[in-house]
DNA sequence: ACATCATATCAATGTATGGTTATATGTTTA
DNA sequence: TAAACATATAACCATACATTGATATGATGT
């Protein structure tokens, strides 16, 4: 029981449920996982952990970069879980928003060819402007 | 996004949990949940309250009791919602523990007659003792 | 009308949680 | 080895929420 009602807590965090989702499509290291849904590197930090900490995420570092994805082989609960919030989010707008900001965001790295946070940052905030 | 965020807030809660999977078994009115569940009145209520609004129960009242039950013909991500809890919670204690309180607790009422909260929340308590 | 019973609501309070700032840890590059 | 970069952790604050106790509303029977 404890660990279903935990499971709901988590995912009743917008960013925790965004987070969820972008990893669902791609994996994605920190820094673009701020950059995409422009919350702060901290907060990105902690949910990932507490995500990874409930079962629901990979990690694998590389060199300073540490990437996250969906885990696979989870229990049936999760998967459907995870099926669910796929199902529940597919329309939605802010997801779409996530994904086209996961595109730009992949692009400007390509041309910048490495992560830096702060420029990053700058850009995307510029990008939600218009 | 936010609807979907708030269902699972809405069952990121032991209480809310327990009182939807046992109106799941059947339609029980307020002072029979405060009897199973062992938790207060207005807690009851509330939690109630929360689970109505977010379109899991139907209500229905009979002179001066309030019988709630799940509602029928909920939208597909509900249903499966309620569908994920039960399966996640097949082989759960405290549901089990639950469901023997509900019939220890009709035999209690059948007996007395009414619904009478006050010797039903005594007569819980002594149950719990062993 | 009055007393009792069932439920709803309100006020108060302690706790949990999201978010921020500052700092620490670890890795690469110059 | 020093500096820049990427991530993790710690401390803190503000807000939201669960829970309780008291009280209000509303129905039933005497």
């Amino acid at each position: 029981m404890n660990e279903f009602v935990n499971i709901m807590r988590l995912l009743s965090d917008q960013a925790r449920v965004r987070i969820l989702m972008v990893l669902a499509k791609k994996e994605l290291c920190v820094c673009q996982l701020m950059g995409v849904l422009g919350i702060s590197q901290p907060l990105v930090s902690r949910n990932l952990m507490l995500l990874s900490n409930a079962g629901f995420l990979s990690e694998r570092k590389q060199g300073k970069l540490a990437f996250y994805s969906l885990k696979k082989g989870m229990d049936p609960i999760r998967r459907r879980t995870v099926s669910l919030l796929k199902d529940a989010l597919k329309t939605d707008s802010i997801l779409a928003g996530d994904l086209r900001s996961l595109s730009d965001c992949e692009d400007f790295q390509k041309r910048l060819g490495r992560c830096d946070m702060r420029t990053l940052s700058e850009f995307m905030k510029r990008r939600k402007g218009h």
